[in-house]
DNA sequence: ATCTTTCCCACCTAGGTGTGAACC
DNA sequence: ATGGTTCACACCTAGGTGGGAAAG
């Protein structure tokens, strides 16, 4: 028996037990990440993503643009948050480097778009938004992830018209290589700082320093 | 044939042809309005809200607590406002007086709540905010009304699991004395700013004036 | 003239940033 | 001592108010 939960009133969902094999959607379905420049000025330098308490939204933020979508078949879209590798690190003399096994990643919270259940035609229409995703290390109203552990971006695409079906529905998952980042309690690399301050709009405080 | 179409990504829908007969939830479901003595106070005065070009928030904020759905059916919550009588309105005098034949209400546009659809035990769970519906004279992109005409809140409870099938699922509806307002481009009635200012944490700038 | 509508504005609310000191 | 975590803070973005002048 499976049982999805709403966490809370902003898209955010947990899925019990959280392994589930299910049925791909037979169709050319193709995802492409927005803001691509801006994510491999990150990756280069190691993205990192800080967690609070309260929750921490991504910067960049993740936005896709999708085609190949029936037009009148209805769809949800679900982001994924999950682990890279079995390691947790520490970052030492300007780098990472491995520092044992990583802690079980407790939580699987699936962060459902909060348009809902929409047609194909719809999502294809304009570039699909997550920028209201939080991340958090303690919060049960957020995406929980450990710190000093590497994650990545996926997004499911599920086939259905009715939300209590999300558990037995068809789906395909895309992920992105350009979104792995190292969650982290505050900043370890100067240079993700230096980014985060000169691309985050909210950050512009501290572009004059 | 009934068609539904999606008119902003914030819950704005529009419903076509307009009128259609359905069932009715056979159920005792309550619905309770939220800050009713704030809209009391409105009430005496007579009710206006400002529609503007580019949309403009309702204040009072609708809200509801709802009681009385089956916990483990799918529903979802839309908003209506509908024409109250058949005439427009001048302000004169201090006084709202009749001023012929009402212009036709053209548009019959819902606002979904943003949640989508959920089981009964969600909806009942919390109070039901609509505080991002925004009312306009023009724009595409929110509930379209006349001037100086008059106009009511209401609220449909339609039992779905599926968007789609909106256009033919059983509902209820309810409407809300409290909200009767008149639909105005610029305050008519001086005690009516002025409780808006009082009342409204949006306009505390203008408090102490 | 009179009344309604439009638009720019100052001034708020609401909330997203990294900082830097304190805490663990 | 070391290094991760927390928190109040100043400083932004983003956007909701009615005022008041101008336009219709």
């Amino acid at each position: 028996v499976q049982r999805l939960e709403k966490f809370n009133s902003d898209g955010l969902f947990q899925l019990f037990p959280s392994n589930i094999k299910r049925q791909e959607i037979n169709s050319k379905i193709e995802v492409r990440l927005e803001e691509i420049d801006l994510w491999n000025i990150f990756k280069v330098l190691e993205t990192e993503m800080i967690i609070t308490r309260t929750g921490r939204r991504l910067f960049p933020t993740f936005a896709v643009t999708i085609t190949g979508l029936e037009p009148n078949i209805n769809y949800m879209l679900l982001l994924d948050i999950v682990p890279v590798g079995d390691n947790q690190y520490i970052y030492e003399d300007s780098k990472w480097h491995i520092a044992g096994k990583a802690m079980p990643h407790s939580f699987k919270r699936y962060y459902v778009h909060s348009n809902g259940v929409q047609m194909g035609l719809q999502w294809m229409k304009d570039c699909v938004q997550f920028n209201k995703v939080k991340i958090t290390n303690h919060s049960r109203e957020h995406i929980i992830l450990n710190s000093m552990h590497p994650y990545q971006i996926s997004l499911h695409i599920v086939e259905t018209s009715d939300i209590g079906s999300i558990t037995s529905a068809k789906y395909n998952t895309f992920t992105f290589d350009e979104t792995v980042f190292m969650a982290v309690t505050s900043y370890k690399n100067p240079d993700v700082t230096h980014a985060k301050i000169c691309y985050n709009p909210f950050a512009m405080a501290l572009r004059g320093i």
